[in-house]
DNA sequence: TGAGCGACCGAGAACGTTACCGGTAACGCT
DNA sequence: AGCGTTACCGGTAACGTTCTCGGTCGCTCA
């Protein structure tokens, strides 16, 4: 009593064959429906688990999905609960690693979750990587594997993401229409995608309004927000100050706000500011501060779906890159004139 | 080439046993140097990875440990990175589940977890959970538990937990020593034991200074920003109001601050706020909101570390209760006079 | 010289499950 | 009566590993 009971046992006790409780219990035809409710019943006496082990080996595979997230902030935390809750669904269970924005870890990670033999993984790739190999040896293994958020170029995979272009140009549109005239940009880590994406949406943006990039005014920092805080630090020091900055994050938006208290400066009056995600903190601020909003948690959930259609047909999906749309929500930090028309725009 | 190298494969190759190759890999004893170096070589070239799955069936044990805790929020991601890490060194994978502090959901995951073998848990359980059987069949079935952050009485297992009565207890000391008098808690559901510790540790403060307990002062709301923000509007429109709010966490105190901000009350002047957890996010908030602080991350190694314990010495550890001293840190919106001493106190 | 010992190796069972194949009995049909 | 069909069941191999046991050398020493 004290092992969990095996289906050996269940047998043993009916004196009936192996073969025939485990056809009864996963109520597959060619069995008596009589033995079958003694089966279980007994099964259900004894408490009886299949034990997940033996089935993984046998069937090769362990319904598992590998996760690697950069972190867990709030957008990545949110995005993961979107996968849990379909995968829940389907029946797979979730392994989450972090890399925490580590390349090593990251290679630690997918070595780990690979030798766990996980039946495929879901992956947001850390802002250090440059390198793919790793990943790309579990596509040479066939293991099934979907990338979510943080897209690139140089893995081919299904995909989803948000139309981070699009949302770079809102939020620069925005601060446009509203009047500012020397927009700056706080961007991330020149190789991360979703920052340079962010970022040719802002200059998109620049040329529909016939505004002249300044080179000056285009500047790289850590995904941080002490980062953020001295980058915007400098900008304030130029002689010709930008009136306006874009942040590609929230949390660079903190940063670049307590920069602009630190000098004085009127929000929005001197200086406007658009962030990126949509955090709750920024509506706790104050002022409090315009977001480009991203559904995490509908990301996660249509990242899990589409790893979950690349399970079922082995069709090469490698070609699909969902996208899924940004929405700007206009706040003080960036809203000179009083706006006619609702929110979020 | 395709399908993973096994042990068989490389016995085949080399003209040997299956026996000799797997003594071999683990380099043990009765092996002839040569012999095992062979097989080393072989092994490098054909990247054999050691099947864990047939390997935990044979042995009885994954090396996984199931984590489960009521979300990801800033503190318990936190915390989760702490046993991560831990683990990670000593040799174990982690799965972590969040239960959304839904009941229900708990023992979905601990059934799925509990059939997915892990070798043991980590467990901070949801605030809805009011009964413990999903918890304490794991402890029948003999599998190592250790239960951290939110510990309760009910559920008898080795802990790691803060200091939570000395947390409310210097928090409220802090608020009597800044002169306020009328002291009200926004505490969090009834049968959370962090909470009930937390307003133990503020009737205790209230004591020492000979402050009558009120009970119209002490106000249970759910663990959540919106409840925070409707009971402190209450709490304000009473006939003889609070001079000061002490909070279980930080979004409560979020939420608290906000309704004191609509009713046009001056922090810390007319109403003094601390809070819990010391997340960022109280120090970019206007007035910043002091909070007493857990090192969260500190606190995960702790238990991830006591874990590896109890698997270890088989001993019974289930009276082990380690504790860890939280810390206030003071800001503006408690500090009525200028404290000569450093912070935190 | 043969008993004993150490070094090395292999066979086979076991972990818990499923898939495949074959077998038996009962029954109906020609 | 003989046949095919149906409904049910059991034996066995296999998944990849480790563990236990026993076997075969060759060497040493009395």
């Amino acid at each position: 009593m004290d092992k969990p009971a095996t289906i050996k046992d269940i047998a043993q006790k009916l004196n009936i064959s192996i073969s025939t409780v485990s056809r009864a219990m996963r109520n597959a035809a060619d069995v008596n429906p009589d033995t079958k409710k003694a089966v279980m019943a007994l099964s259900e006496e004894l408490n009886y688990q299949p034990n997940r082990l033996a089935l993984s080996l046998r069937q090769k595979q362990t319904h598992t999905i590998g996760v690697i997230v950069p972190n867990l902030d709030y957008v990545l935390s949110m995005m993961v609960r979107g996968i849990d809750e379909v995968a829940l669904e389907a029946g797979y269970t979730v392994m989450v690693c972090q890399s925490n924005e580590s390349f090593g870890r990251e290679i630690v990670n997918t070595r780990r979750l690979l030798d766990s033999l996980v039946d495929g993984f879901i992956i947001s790739v850390s802002s250090e990587t440059k390198s793919f190999e790793h990943f790309k040896k579990i596509q040479e293994r066939n293991i099934p594997m979907v990338v979510f958020d943080r897209v690139t170029p140089d893995l081919v995979a299904p995909s989803v993401r948000l139309d981070n272009e699009n949302g770079g140009f809102i939020a620069t549109e925005h601060l446009i229409e509203q009047g500012y005239k020397r927009i700056a940009i706080l961007a991330g880590p020149k190789n991360l995608g979703i920052s340079n994406s962010r970022m040719e949406g802002y200059l998109n943006a620049l040329k529909k309004y016939k505004i002249k990039k300044d080179d000056a005014l285009i500047i790289h920092c850590d995904f941080n927000q002490d980062y953020a805080f001295f980058a915007t630090q400098e900008l304030l020091a130029m002689k010709k100050r930008p009136d306006a900055i874009f942040t590609i994050s929230d949390r660079m938006a903190i940063g670049a706000m307590l920069a602009i208290k630190k000098k004085g400066l009127k929000m929005p009056g001197d200086i406007g500011l658009v962030g990126f995600n949509n955090e709750p903190v920024v509506s706790l601020v104050t002022p409090q501060i315009s977001s480009v909003d991203m559904s995490s948690f509908e990301l996660g959930k249509a990242a899990a779906k589409l790893f979950i259609e690349t399970m079922h047909h082995q069709e090469d999906l490698s070609g699909v890159d969902q996208i899924l749309q940004p929405k700007l929500f206009i706040r003080e930090s960036s809203q000179k004139t009083v706006l006619k028309n609702g929110n979020p725009k």
